[in-house]
RNA sequence: GGGAGUUUAGCUCAGCUGGUUCAGAGCAUCUGCCUUACAAGCAGAGGGUCACUGGUUCGAACCCAGUAACUCCCA
């Protein structure tokens, strides 16, 4: 049978993906296993796969996998998020193409084509998972607006109501005018704007104090101007000012204290008031108080007591308060107001001037802050608990300097407005009586039982629902416990068994929006954490580092990757550029690398398989055998020791070596017969045996070629589960430091010959005698044939004295001479080892100036000065060797 | 403006309690090889003022202070 060539990932990967559905590897029940349990964070159901997901996704089926082969009963919980804003907001710009306006629309039909949308979407997500080989349990996929993932969510409004938590009141939110709902503080993104700051002047309304400042003014020679001049953002909004404020200790202003001045235009008053609030020296000192437009003008108006002037509709057009430019759009009456106020003559100037602008995550419009009635959720008691898991180490966060900034967003939380004003998602669970009253209740029927104590002539249809929905956080924040149905039957199996679960995995930038809100439900419905470790992904960013986005167009397809590199070595490839917590710098050729790596598994066994066993010949190899066994557990230790501290790529890099350098590199190099030999019968079951425990260490990064080599019959036959995706790891056995240590001076022999080869220019293939002096207490007779073989030597003599006319090379403390037919190149051979004496003398100089140090020899811990004792002995004995093979050159 | 973090080879990163021949790895580069598993490969080599300045110490990439550049979070 014909091999190919290099190893081929589109035949493997359907196949095994499909073989490991039919024979419900993913699937997990309760069983006396101990459990592992992964939640996926789950992504917008209308989303599609970006490279973001795929390094996610790729580190939990890494963890599901090991999980698994360990033995443990591994769950791994797949899912999508309603995503309200994100959802409705692709939801009406669909049908606006079908020429459908959402406000035409009740909610019953707006909410049909949602469904209808989400159904022929939804989930595509998902499948891209699974080409990546992601081992989730399918049977278990949820969604949050499932019927019972619903029920959890009004449950838990429900029950957070009743303890008081939940209240509804008027705030200044971030309005979203084209969502036409308010954002969460979280999902503002500020950007840095080129904008145009506008000196607009207020004239001074004329009364008795006028004539009272004038005359004082005229004492004093000063000409008081009858305006105060204003700088602004935001003109249009000048005709929702309650007040001009300056700061009390501004000398410039002390005419204007009491004073009242006209808004340019209409002409209303408005009182100049003090606080020190406002800064001197920006702008010109004067600040207008816009109390409906701006936070902070909101909070200062509610100190001074100011009129609320709200001019602008939902969708930020001007309303009939404006007076002026009714209907206009907030942008469109702004450049239109600069032009009125010019012709009234009440703009000084304008100047350029960037600053902060909020912009909404989902729609990209720009934040409005606006006042309105909103549900919101009581924070501060509920952050504590979930504030002390982190702090007392309950749960790990990884890597740990997100700690610090955990506690500062915990201790300076914020009430959580949870409504939203939008139709799909969770419906706030409220109804309204007829005289303005609410209740809270899971049902409408519950509703009018808790109404009756306040109306007993009530009817069911006397009451109205709230018309927000929920926040989509306030599901995802149930997520690990709903979707073991643990919200609504807190006492159930599964949530019994799985949760808490393991590890999770997720982006830092969700920290507080998700990860702070699960701990937040897990303590308050079970006094329970969700999860022992987060582990933080950092973003993607390209090898610039620019974040991926669509508009940059700088985000590979992740599924072209797959296309072009094969699965595993997409995997592969996102691991080995991903610490854990920073930004990775993506590059495809991490990618290439990680096919190579495939590649070179697929060669290997290319080669083992094309071997002829002679059950007749001796073991020859018994010391490469021992010393890869050893090399092999080491090798495991390590593997192990990276998993524990979540060090992913080094754990997939120490394999990556184990492999390519330990495996194929050395051993294979060691044991190979000579061409068209065969291979005794030992060395050949061991080496199949060491190629078998590779492949399920390998398993977790690259699940498919580990699957697919699996199966050959290189390894004999398997029944139809033995499958590399449940074999259980290879236990990790005894490490023969000693011998690793001998090998690893072969091993400098090997190299030492190769260099002399190579810088003599002499071919491979011609064998070279080779005479060592020993000075250590390695047996080279032990080594022999690993030495003839790698290094293509002829001969290995034991000598006692240094052979003259010789190239020679240190290994350790010994000494080695290869006599070659030609003649030694006495200058440079002697320039070479000038070199290497000179090095030595200033080691030797750095060692004894320490060991001469009084101060470190009474300071230093005594192994320190043991090794720096040794140190200093080697280096000499080395110095030595050169000193004589320098010696026996000049003769 | 407040807080956090980063800075080590051309690139991406390790370097754990200050002390192993400690300045490392992978990739990239250079040289030589189409050597019967693999050119997606083999063999070998070169490459660093550990951001800068000072301090502590017998000893600093590591601890401390300051400076600079970049990144992120909050206002």
């Amino acid at each position: 049978m014909d091999i190919a060539k290099t190893y081929l990932p589109k035949q493997a990967e359907d196949k095994w993906y499909n073989y490991w559905l039919q024979h419900n590897f993913f699937r997990s029940v309760p069983d006396e296993r101990e459990p592992y349990t992964i939640v996926i964070p789950p992504p917008n159901v209308t989303g599609v796969l970006h490279m973001g997901h795929m390094l996610n996704n790729t580190i939990q089926d890494v963890l599901i996998r090991r999980a698994r082969m360990k033995g443990k009963n591994a769950c791994w919980v797949p899912g999508t998020d309603h995503a309200s804003i994100a959802t409705e907001a692709k939801v009406v710009t669909m049908l606006k193409e079908r020429g459908i306006n959402k406000k035409d629309l009740t909610r019953e039909e707006f909410l049909k084509y949602a469904w209808e949308w989400k159904e022929k979407y939804g989930g595509i997500i998902l499948e891209q998972l699974k080409k990546l080989g992601a081992s989730c349990d399918w049977e278990r996929t949820k969604f949050t607006m499932d019927e019972d993932m619903s029920e959890a969510v009004i449950d838990y409004f429900v029950h957070l109501h009743k303890k008081g938590l939940i209240y509804r009141g008027v705030r200044m939110v971030n309005w979203d005018p084209q969502g036409k709902t308010a954002v969460s503080d979280e999902e503002v993104i500020r950007k840095e704007v080129n904008q145009k700051l506008y000196y607009i002047k207020y004239s001074i309304v004329q009364d008795e104090l006028a004539v009272l400042s004038e005359s004082r003014a005229a004492n004093h020679f000063i000409h008081t101007p009858n305006f105060v001049t204003v700088a602004t953002t935001r003109p249009e909004t000048i005709i929702a000012d309650a007040a001009i404020c300056v700061n009390p200790n501004d000398e410039r202003y002390l005419h204007l204290h009491g004073r009242k001045v006209y808004i340019p235009l209409i002409n209303r008053e408005i009182p100049i008031i003090l606080d020190e609030y406002v800064t001197m020296d920006f702008g010109t000192g004067c600040l207008k108080v816009t109390p409906a437009h701006d936070l902070n003008d909101y909070e200062l108006g509610q100190k001074h007591k100011l009129p609320i002037i709200d001019i602008l509709n939902d969708d930020a057009t001007l309303n009939e308060k404006a007076q002026i430019l009714v209907g206009e759009d907030r942008f469109a009456a702004r450049k239109k107001i600069a032009v009125l106020l010019e012709e009234a003559g009440a703009l000084a100037k304008t100047e350029d001037y960037t600053s902060q602008i909020g912009f909404s995550e989902r729609t990209n419009a720009v934040i409005e802050p606006k006042l309105s009635m909103q549900w919101f959720c009581k924070m501060q008691e509920l952050a504590k608990p979930a504030l002390e898991y982190v702090l007392n180490g309950e749960v790990k966060l990884i890597p740990e300097k997100f700690i610090n900034t955990y506690r500062h967003w915990m201790e300076n939380v914020r009430d959580w407005n949870v409504s939203r004003q939008l139709w799909w998602g969770q419906q706030i669970p409220a109804y309204y009586l007829p005289n303005g009253e609410f209740v809270v209740a899971k049902t409408k029927e519950e509703a009018l039982v808790e109404a009756h104590a306040i109306d007993p002539k009530l009817s069911i249809d006397d009451l109205t629902q709230d018309e927000d929905v929920l926040d989509t956080w306030f599901s995802s924040g149930l997520w690990p416990i709903s979707v073991f149905d643990g919200v609504r039957n807190p006492d159930n199996a599964e949530i019994n068994y799985y949760y808490p679960t393991n590890d999770l995995v997720t982006a830092p930038e969700i920290l507080f929006f998700w990860v702070a809100r699960m701990l937040i439900s897990g303590h308050e419905l079970r006094k329970q954490k969700p999860f022992n470790n987060v582990y933080l992904t950092g973003i993607v960013r390209d090898k610039l580092g620019r974040k991926m986005s669509k508009s940059l167009g700088n985000s590979p397809d992740p599924l072209d990757l797959i296309d072009k590199y094969g699965a595993d070595g997409v995997r592969v490839g996102m691991l080995l550029c991903s610490p854990a917590g920073n930004d990775l710098m993506f590059d495809e050729s991490y990618c290439e690398q990680g096919r190579n790596f495939a590649n070179k598994i697929w060669n290997a066994f290319k080669l083992i398989k094309g071997w002829q066993v002679d059950s007749s010949l001796e073991n020859p190899n018994a010391i490469a055998i021992e010393w890869f066994e050893s090399r092999f557990n080491h090798a495991l230790v390590e593997i192990e020791d990276n998993f524990k501290q979540y060090r992913l790529s080094e754990a997939l890099m120490a394999t990556y070596k184990l492999v390519w350098d330990d495996y194929c590199a050395w051993y294979l190099e060691m044991i190979k017969p000579a061409y068209q030999q065969p291979i005794d019968s030992e060395t050949y079951t061991r080496t199949v045996a060491f190629f078998e425990n590779i492949l399920k260490v390998l398993h977790p990064f690259m699940p498919f070629i580990s699957e697919e080599l699996w199966h050959d019959e290189l390894f004999g036959q398997r029944a139809e589960l033995d499958c590399c995706i449940v074999a259980q790891l290879p236990n990790i056995g005894q490490v023969n430091t000693r011998l690793n240590n001998e090998i690893e001076i072969i091993q400098q022999v090997v190299t030492q010959i190769r260099n002399t080869r190579n810088s003599k220019q002499l071919s491979p293939k011609e064998a070279l005698p080779l005479a060592v002096k020993v000075n250590s207490a390695i047996d080279y007779n032990k080594y022999q044939s690993i030495i003839k073989q790698l290094g293509n030597i002829s001969e290995l003599t034991l000598v006692t004295e240094a052979v003259s006319g010789a190239n020679s090379f240190i290994a350790g403390t010994d000494e080695f001479y290869i006599t070659l037919n030609i003649a030694v190149d006495a200058v440079a051979e002697g320039a070479r080892l000038e070199k290497e004496r000179e090095y030595l003398l200033g080691f030797l100089k750095s060692v004894n100036a320490k060991l001469c140090n009084e101060r470190f020899m009474a300071n230093a811990k005594p192994e320190i000065i043991e090794i720096e004792t040794r140190k200093k002995a080697d280096a000499e004995a080395k110095l030595k060797i050169l000193e004589s093979n320098l010696a026996a050159l000049a003769n």
